[in-house]
DNA sequence: TTCTGTGAATAGGTTCACAGCT
DNA sequence: AGCTGTGAACCTATTCACAGAA
């Protein structure tokens, strides 16, 4: 397939999410139009976005709404639900590991681990925190592709070692660290406090 | 100013997190392709990017590792600390109010609301969690001009508005949902499910 | 007439490559 | 000799604009 671009992808996420809310809403069909307003974007953008996958509107019509939202999801690889690993129980990871948009996006987090004896064998939400030291036999059982790494910057970079040679082929990181990983493998990092710091320099320079 | 790209500002901030780095190892000076190292990125980009605000280096040498990191500090807006009220005090916002990467940076959670008269009252991290309806005059006493908002997606839109009428200028949003605010108030939105779905995408087409 | 699909034009960001300090 | 600073070349993403299907 011909090189999507990480923009193109995170759009259609967004669009599929409002074809959502237009399918409950009994809609039948959707303008580029009107995908883009809700997306904040242009609709040239978003039939140029859909123009990578195939043509599914009908010209003078729109998209059929149930049609484009199932195109999307196979797309995405959403026709599944995907299990995840947290590795780190710590706050955040705790709150991610509940948080409630995961699951109904279809990701389901499996196990939870951290290295702290002190947190090993709580509860979080039902799932018990594991010692990381069972994380290669766990996955070798039950083989999953994606992690979400919520540990310090400078345990991060083992974990993910250890992760990618359990098998794991994409990381959601949130320790604000560089990752080297494989080429064969996918890391998104999320950092918080850079988030804050591109608003602090929008701020600063007005 | 000449307009700076968000990928730019985001590598400030990282360069500026290694050259911290650097400074506590008593390097004196660092040279633009040590920094791309670190960053994932190459030297061309680095100087690329420093040279939109100056010319910070000497040629042979490399960059003053402090002079570097003061003149960072500067452009980012990073000098002085930030006061950030959060909204939202359900088990993200609760993490995010205490993790240690806000403070660490500069930024300082000073108050977080939230309408539900169960969590109202509750403290986190020291912080009471007060009611929502006090956001407007609590702003008034305490103009602050970051927030956090970390509420449900059909709520976002009507906290931001409030958020944008009392005068604050950045907001970063966790709802997943596009957000309209004036021109000259900047939204960065984070969402975590939807960076879930673009690695499931790359997942999927393999 | 309406709205898609898509080449062509434009804009924006990254990499190259080299002149110029130190 | 080493490394920066930067115009030019390149590459990628977005927007334009219009032909063509419903």
């Amino acid at each position: 397939m011909r090189k999507i671009s990480e923009s193109t992808v995170r759009r259609l996420s967004l669009y599929l999410r409002y074809l959502e809310q237009s399918e409950t809403q009994g809609h039948e069909t959707i303008s580029s139009a009107e995908l883009a307003r809700r997306g904040g974007t242009t609709s040239a953008q978003v039939r140029k976005d859909l123009s990578f996958f195939g043509s599914f509107g009908k010209r003078g019509l729109g998209y059929s709404v149930p049609a484009l939202a199932t195109r999307l999801r196979e797309i995405l690889g959403l026709k599944r639900s995907h299990r995840v690993v947290m590795v780190g129980a710590g706050r955040i990871g705790g709150a991610l590991a509940q948080y409630p948009g995961f699951r109904q996006r279809g990701f389901h987090v499996s196990a939870i681990y951290d290295r702290d004896p002190k947190k090993i064998g709580s509860r979080w939400n039902g799932l018990v925190v594991r010692d990381i030291r069972h994380l290669e036999s766990d996955l070798r059982k039950e083989p999953t592709d994606i992690a979400i790494v919520v540990v310090p910057a400078d345990a991060a970079q083992e974990v993910v070692d250890r992760l990618v040679q359990a098998g794991v082929k994409a990381i959601l990181n949130f320790a604000p660290v560089q990752l080297a990983v494989p080429r064969d493998v996918a890391v998104k990092t999320v950092n918080m406090a850079q988030e804050l710091e591109t608003l602090s320099f929008v701020l600063a320079n007005r």
